[in-house]
This record gives structure tokens, sequence and C-alpha cells, in this order.
DNA sequence: TTGAAATCGTTCGGTCCCTGACGATAGGAT
DNA sequence: ATCCTATCGTCAGGGACCGAACGATTTCAA
């Protein structure tokens, strides 16, 4: 089940350094990693896909966000999406400007907004997102279904943990 | 090997979303969670630790490549520490502002500039990164070594791919 | 019914982060 | 010797990002 990887020479380097200080390294090592693969990835769909778009990772998330579950008040928007309301409002402004996103007010409730995606911004994630899956796909591609599995069941029980 | 965890509530509506339009799935969720694990940790480290020492998750990884490896040019150091040379200029004026590192030139190239830890720096170092660790351990603490082990493999598989 | 407290989204100040452009320096070719 | 090109670090501009403070609105208790 474990085939051999070899640690990249950063990861070699750094556990000789910090060797002899009582470091839990199996907890170094799935953390470190977890971090170097999300900002590999992240540049990698940027660059290599949502410039195209002149979408930002996070403009993409909001956007993937409302077309998942539809309208939104702000607070929800933020929260699902994982950043800041103060970072929404500017995110929002930016989706806004580019035509994929409007906000309306709350019909009852005046301290409310609803952001709403345009049918441009729709139709422009209907495009992305298989484009987007298909990169997952070539990103993962030397893991075996089971270690996908595996893996995001991992990482499930991380973020319970660190949400708890 | 492979226990139980339920998908999050998020993760299940997501799937319902995209049902029927020939998605991976299994590439889906492995790729979206390592994203929601990096930002949750990473949120979770600067608000449990770094922000006490005033540094941002930027100013921690490059003040650990620094405490590593020892001086750097800051070429190498940006690489390393994952982000570009121009915002490496910023984040090195914010650790100079903190006394955390100074920067030397270089005595035989007159282009290149030397980042160096200051003493302050590397006994903050010393100190923030055991407990740094120690929360890495609480994050991962419901997964056995072998689990960390194959976590970390994975990530590395996911990596080289990426990085190609 | 009216005043206090809670909640909403935005603004503000500050840092991070990127790309693209720039001035400075270095090195190689003629 | 002097270009030409490559490389170095920084700056400018713009978006992302956060916490704290803020005005507007709602809700609830007296």
């Amino acid at each position: 089940m474990s085939r051999e990887v070899a640690l990249t020479r950063e990861e070699r380097e750094a556990r000789a350094r910090v060797e002899g200080l009582g470091i839990d390294i199996d907890a170094f090592a799935a953390v470190s990693n977890v971090f170097r693969v999300a900002n590999a990835v992240r540049n990698y769909m940027e660059r290599n896909l949502l410039a195209e778009y002149r979408l930002s990772f996070s403009g993409f998330t909001v956007l993937w966000v409302l077309w998942v579950w539809g309208p939104k008040e702000s607070n929800v928007l933020a929260e699902e999406s994982g950043i800041s309301k103060s970072t929404l409002t500017g995110v929002v402004k930016t989706l806004e400007g580019l035509g994929f996103a409007i906000r309306r007010p709350h019909a009852a409730d005046g301290r409310r907004v609803l952001v709403e995606a345009t049918e441009t911004g729709m139709a422009t994630l209907r495009e992305i997102f298989p484009r987007f899956n298909a990169l997952e796909g070539e990103i993962t591609r030397d893991l075996s279904t089971a270690e996908k599995e595996e893996l995001a069941r991992a990482l499930r029980v991380m973020l319970h943990t660190v949400e708890a």
C-alpha cells in the first residue's frame, strides 16, 4: 500500500535541522505538506485556468458557492467560502464588476443583503467547473481511487478536529 | 482501514449539485479538502500562536526557512518560501521592522542581497517552532501514525505531479 | 412603546500577494 | 572597450485578506 515516495530535498534538510528537538515528525510532515500542496495547486489553478476568466481563487470559490446553493446572505456566503465578511465585500465588488454577481436587498430585513450569481456568472461557472475538475483529475492522476478516498477521509478528520 | 467519516454538509450538497455532469468526484473530494484544511489550519495557527509574535503565516514561513538553512539570497528565499520575489520584498521589510531579519549586500555581486535572521529572530523561532509543532500534533491527533505517513505520502505524490 | 442589546454589511487601516515594469549590475561576444 | 543580453531586487498598481470600529436596522425586555 505504502509505495516509496522520495521526500523532497526541503523535507530531508528540515528534518535534519530539527532532529533531537523532540519534534513530532509525522505531524510535521502531514501538516506542512498540506500547505505546500494547497499553495502549489492554488497557483496552478489561477495560472492555468482562472486567469483566463479574470477570476481569483476566492472569486471562483464564491461563484461556485453561489452556483451550487443559489442566492445567499453575505453572512452565510462568507462562511461557506472560508473568508471573512469584510473580505467578501471586496470579492463580491470585483465579481459585480465582472458582471458575474449582483447584490439585492433582503425583502424583510433591511440589514441584510442577498448575493446572487447573474446569468453570465452561472454560464461562466458551468463552463469553468468541468475544466477545473479535469485539472483536479490531472493533479491526482498518480493516486489510485482508494488513495484519493483515503486522502479525503484523513483531511476530513483533521478538519473536524481543527474546527471543533 | 477506512473508518467511516461523515462527509460535511457542504460536501454532500455539492455532490448532489454536480451529479450527472461527468465529474470526477474522488479528485474533487481530495483536492477541495486540501484547500479547506489548509485554510482552516492557517487561520488556526495565526490566531492561536503567530498573532502573539505579530507574525503572519508567510512571515513565519520565511523566518523558518532562514532558521533551517541560514542566510539566503532573496531569490532562493522566495522560492523556498513559496512566494514571489516581490512579495518577499514586503515580507522581509516587515520582518526587519520586527527586528527578526536583516538584509546584507552580497560581497561579490552588487545585484544580490542576502537575507539573514537576527539573533532575536533565531531565538523567537526556537521558541515558536516547538509550539507550532505541538499544534500540528493536536490537529492530527485523531490520525494514527500510519495514517499521517500515508497522508504525507499522498500529498508528496500530488506535489510531484503539479510541480513537474 | 421605547430604550438597550444584538446583528447585519460596510468601511478603514494595515499586511499580504501577485504581475509587470524598472534601474542596476554582471557577463559574454565581438 | 563596448554592446547585448541575462539576472538581480525593488517598486507600482491592484486585488485579497483580516480585525476592529461603525452606522443602520431589528429584536426584545421592561
